[in-house]
DNA sequence: TCGCCAGTGTTACTAAATAACGTATCGGAA
DNA sequence: TTCCGATACGTTATTTAGTAACACTGGCGA
């Protein structure tokens, strides 16, 4: 992700905690940067090696609480079938994320689902959607 | 699932083997049977205690190749956003399914999904994709 | 008969995530 | 100001998920 799409998520994040009352502290600040900064989906322990030398001694709970915050504000996605995580530049709330994922330079595009499948079940009431994408970017296709 | 759905399943499975050369040996359809029976989604890791008792002592890489061969065949879906598996009463080659998850009762419906999205980015060649919706079926929406 | 090979057994390990509890810090009530 | 409760973080330990690597077997074809 580029420089200036990070520092505007950060700024967005900035104010997302100030209007839900929230706090974007240190940790939690730094692990967002982290995930933008990464080049495509990050796993909680690369996370946290990358946390260490700062950090000192950050334990799998301390990036799991992190990235359970920024995922509640919207602003991480887990890459369920990846076990990992991508940051997200969009401003929407909960859902309606899908993902496209690169096999193999591992960028993600995301979209705003065209959310409502037309072929739910009648009368399913859907609370989350998990929609990913895995196949080869425009780049990767030649 | 119901025992009528199940058996179909297994006939299907004994077919498609034969049709592909494969071998649907006593682990693989213990395991098939296994799944199709469950309610709801099943762990790894609940099959493989299930199997115990009557397989002696099989250990995680039993029942993983059992799930990797069925899944295969098109038999068995991995739910990414639970680390379970559901058994398939629908014949699909590869991919399109989607999933419908009653997080109240567990029971999953299977749809094929419409599969391509609009919204790709341009120029992105799908190979496989994960959708998968949480909520409350029918029965559990009152 | 020999040698291959798919399937399974087995050991050991890596990876992913959470439980449980202790500690620090801050802001509001008394 | 002091005390209290809540939130965040530290820490230890454990659970859950998945795989690597190698050994063994039995069937089948040369
Ligand atoms: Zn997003
Ligand atoms: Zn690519
Ligand atoms: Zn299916
Ligand atoms: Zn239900």
């Amino acid at each position: 992700m580029s420089r200036s799409q990070s520092s505007q998520a950060l700024e967005a994040a900035e104010r997302l905690c100030q209007e839900r009352g929230e706090r974007l502290t240190p940790i939690r600040k730094r692990v967002l940067e982290l995930v933008l900064g990464w080049d495509g989906p990050v796993k909680a322990y690369d996370l946290l090696e990358a946390l260490n030398p700062e950090a000192g001694t950050a334990k799998p709970p301390t990036v799991y609480r992190a990235l359970d915050f920024l995922m509640g504000l919207g602003l991480v996605h887990k890459v369920e079938a990846l076990n990992a995580f991508v940051g997200c530049t969009h401003s929407h709330d909960e859902g309606g994320a899908e993902l496209f994922i690169c096999s193999d330079c591992g960028t993600v595009e995301e979209r705003h689902g065209s959310a409502t499948p037309t072929n739910a079940p009648e009368g399913f009431k859907i609370d989350r959607s998990v929609i990913e994408h895995f196949g080869h970017c425009r780049n990767c296709t030649h």
